[in-house]
DNA sequence: CTGAAAGCGCTTACAG
DNA sequence: CTGAAAGCGCTTACAG
């Protein structure tokens, strides 16, 4: 079973190579018969185009790299897999890579592309260092600025987090907090602080905020700090992947009544297909999120033109956790 | 900013194209100072090497595609995130796909082989026809048989299956039924019904048992079905992806006292990380079927010998829903 | 409409 | 130790 090329095909159907190309691609022009001829002789040698070459020929990879912090996360996972389907619509696959927050594996994705393995990548991260030849690579990112080179796509924070927050004061919580996985870099993530402290302000009340940088795996230390300093809160919004659950379980495990005593709303990461447990939530469109992104992608890698900034809606989803 | 290459370089060193390929790959000899010349051009040039052209002289692309039913889901995500985290220690990339339970989508995969786009693929699907074609291409499988060709791991479903079945008996449950997501081919998946149905004939009780094909959407029919034909169960053995959740909140629904009233035991799909309701389940050990997988692969891809049939040892996790 | 040739960017015998 | 050449499997002007 040796593998056949288009040489065989021509020789086969007693044409030229170039000929046999034209027919596979539908290019350029050519006889009927001789067309009939070459498909014939594909048929019969079971012929099927080395896109290795094709792609060495056209320069082009038709892969991207989507760069996330774990993918073994609702909504990451998520997001995978509907930029997997719509950079399938395009022609595209797309790789996947696990930052798990290492440097190293962020800086391994602009490697992929400087050695043509990608043709892009779109970032989900929010811990790699600025580096000035990322600028230069077709990189879309979501959440997180770079600067005008980098479109990204985010979705509505601040106006999402201040409904979030006045929620809970409508009803009742008179001592709001703020806990949130704090992003390395510039975000738009961090608007959601603002928001909060913008209302907190607005109606003259104290912020209980503790907003840093959280390594995976301290965010139930992290959340056991926030109890322990602001233990008088009835109301939280939480913001950050991996930390509502463990805020929610701690407020459990610490007999607070939810949400009699204690408001919750989280932002992000409350997926019901996944029955995780019902927390008031900002959702994120994620799917169509997903969907800009390869498009934003897409149009960079062809050198079109594409805007810097893109905002979607989320939706306030009611849960057990307010009142 | 001209893309730079080997010849570029070769050129800048006052060197031939092979030694500078000798240089970049460390293979033949090459004298000192020429080494230095070669490396101080490919900084001064910026080189970086296209493996398009690489992997087209090599036959190889490094790349393997994981085809899982959806990524969107606990089981497949975290095998996805354990695949790339080894398949990337042996330096291949690998590209996502999910077939949605859509053949086209894994005809796809077998295209993408002939036509070089990756040396291989891992195949968690339970629904494609088997094609001749396939047996030829370096693929492996999770529970699903191929037959001798197709080397696959799997996991303890016959013993895990009797001992889930047992602990509820011995924990007094005394009407025993099987709540399964059929899988339309040749899998040990089956093994998990063989089990019930043993252990059921053993202690001389009648089985209850619902074990068809399910698609993705009809999970709650199926489970209200079950529900009202065996509405007299003490005990449920869940065997299936997305089966264990609905099946917990129909139970929670029709007012059942867990685990008083019914017991429930799943296999699958029970990830504590993402605060999954606390079912007792046979727990997959999916990182290391995620590694043995790539492994195998890799053999595969590289025409070495590997054993048929791999089986890894579960874990059966206590959770609030048995005795 | 079609064939022969050059070239994509690399590696690898083959001479020297 | 090193250069010139052939070749991986394709596409694409260029002639005819």
């Amino acid at each position: 079973m040796d593998i056949v090329t288009i040489k065989d095909v021509a020789k086969y159907a007693g044409v030229g190579v170039g000929t046999v190309s034209r027919v596979i691609n539908n290019a350029g022009s050519v006889g009927e018969k001789t067309r009939k001829k070459v498909l014939e002789a594909m048929e019969a040698l079971n012929y099927s185009r080395n896109n290795m070459a094709f792609r060495l020929r056209k320069n082009e990879t038709r892969i991207i790299a989507l760069l996330v912090p774990v993918i073994n996360h609702p909504f990451f996972a998520n997001l995978a897999y509907y930029v997997e389907d719509e950079a399938s619509k395009f022609g595209y696959s797309v790789i996947l890579v696990s930052s798990q927050q290492k440097v190293d594996k962020e800086t391994e994705i602009i490697t992929k592309i400087k050695h043509r393995e990608v043709d892009g990548a779109v970032f989900v991260t929010h811990y790699m260092h600025k580096e000035e030849e990322l600028y230069d690579c077709p990189i879309v990112s979501i959440d997180r600025t770079f600067g005008e080179k980098i479109p990204y796509v985010t979705s509505d924070n601040y106006d999402a987090t201040r409904n979030a927050i006045n929620y809970m004061i409508e009803h009742g919580a008179k001592r709001v907090g703020f806990i949130g996985s704090k992003p390395l870099v510039d975000s738009e993530v961090l608007e959601r602080e603002r928001a909060y402290l913008d209302v907190m302000a607005e109606h003259g009340m104290n912020p209980r905020l503790v907003n840093e940088i959280i390594q995976h795996g301290e965010e139930t230390v992290v959340v056991a700090d926030f109890m322990e300093k602001y233990a008088d809160v009835d109301g939280v919004f939480v913001s950050g992947y991996s930390l509502s659950q463990v805020f929610y379980e701690e407020a459990i495990r610490l007999g607070k009544k939810i949400p009699d005593d204690l408001q919750i709303v989280s932002y992000d990461g409350i997926f019901k297909q996944w029955g995780i447990s019902n927390i008031t939530s900002v959702e994120q469109p994620v799917e169509e999120i997903a969907r800009q992104v390869v498009r934003l992608l897409i149009k960079k890698i062809h050198n079109e033109e594409t805007c810097t900034r893109t905002v979607l809606k989320t939706k306030f989803v009611l849960g057990t956790t307010t009142k």
